[in-house]
DNA sequence: TCCATTTTCTAACTAACATTAGATAGAAAT
DNA sequence: ATTTCTATCTAATGTTAGTTAGAAAATGGA
């Protein structure tokens, strides 16, 4: 399974064996996560996914009822992949982990997901701000758990003197993810590896871009 | 002339006497940088700016030649507006100002633009990855100009000593101008003023998050 | 007030798009 | 090999969206 392209099957995988339609259905996920990614939901058509997977338009009617579901699931796979990433990833440090290498942690588990890994997060962060609005509001409880595990990251950071007293933490947290999700507009492989970003963006975040003043 | 819906009139005011057609103009382009920052280029049908304008759809065709052009000029008003907000406020400063003041100075015009004064900036910074090809083309040389400010003021910081060293100033520029772009995305007017906004995004750039290691 | 020009409207066009229904082909089970 | 089920296709539908052309209404100047 190519790794640049993991979604539908990193979650769903039913074994070695796949039946057809789970197949089927993975190639259309795959391709509408990097259409939508590419050119939004709204200036997206079925035709477009139908051909990236090698299908007629209708056919993909077999596996999904509408175009909003579609666009529904690849939401809450690229929320769940990247969710997974930092949570397994901070899972892995030990228990005494200073607040400086969770943050480092996370900031890199969100970035590789997001710039490198996966199209389904990068679409997820693109266009959710786009798509119907009754279809955000499904998946929108999921992004609030993702919000949830910076929130907690950013709370023990306080608790253990680590971020600086006086500011809101809900801002905080608005402005990290701001920073790092951006980065989905500008980001293009090949010039900088993700990992040169990961390390600037946590740099920035924790110590600013000034010297002492 | 309604402060918050600056944009046409803001660039092009003839005096007090206006024409017909510029005043149309105006209130179409107003229309239109609104629903685009609501719902996407794509998602935005003439039909919609049309009404929002009280016009007919049709009629829009005497004031712009289409729809791309239409958009594209909602784009050059909202990159020219914060560009000049940010040139203009940073002139305004003494010649011996700091690069700390300036920073501050900038991120604040960066962000009234953005988030309080025009719809035209939000939907500028919204829409541009998902507008026609052609279009963003067009407007991207405007847009570089703007972040050749902000290169600029980082250079001013660098020679100076105030920003770190070692650090890739165009890499550094994306994640600042990331921080605050995103904040259309997240920014609801009426829990926080965008002033308070600006006053943390500016602690964090110059100083991050953390406490002194 | 009249007339020329400007501005908007109406009517129509074409292409595109999401979706549906039934037919067909492929795959699996017996 | 046959039957049943699965997966895809073809053909069609209805709506919508951007656009055009000419008619009608509004405006402004003499």
């Amino acid at each position: 399974m190519d790794i640049v392209k993991r979604g539908a099957a990193a979650l769903g995988a039913i074994g070695t064996v796949q039946k057809k339609s789970a197949a089927t259905r993975e190639r259309v996920l795959d391709a509408a996560a990097r259409i939508f990614r590419e050119h939004g939901y709204a200036a997206t058509t079925l035709n477009d996914i139908a051909d990236a997977a090698g299908l007629k338009t209708a056919s993909l009617y077999y596996h999904f009822g509408s175009k909003e579901e579609l666009v529904e699931e690849v939401l809450r796979i690229g929320t769940t992949l990247v969710l997974e990433a930092v949570k397994s990833r901070l899972a892995q440090l030990p228990a005494d982990a200073s607040f400086r290498d969770r943050l480092k942690v996370a900031v890199h588990a969100h970035l590789d997901t997001l710039l490198s890994l996966t199209d389904y997060t990068s679409a997820d962060i693109r266009i959710i701000g786009q798509v119907p609005a009754d279809v955000r509001a499904r998946v929108w409880p999921l992004r609030e758990e993702y919000g949830e595990i910076w929130q907690g990251l950013l709370q023990f950071g306080k608790q253990t003197g680590a971020v600086r007293t006086g500011a809101d933490l809900g801002l905080m947290r608005m402005l990290i993810l701001g920073t790092l999700n951006y980065a989905t507009e500008w980001y293009k492989p090949g010039r900088k590896p993700v990992s040169a970003v990961a390390e600037e963006a946590t740099a920035m975040i924790l110590g600013g871009i000034g010297t002492a003043p």
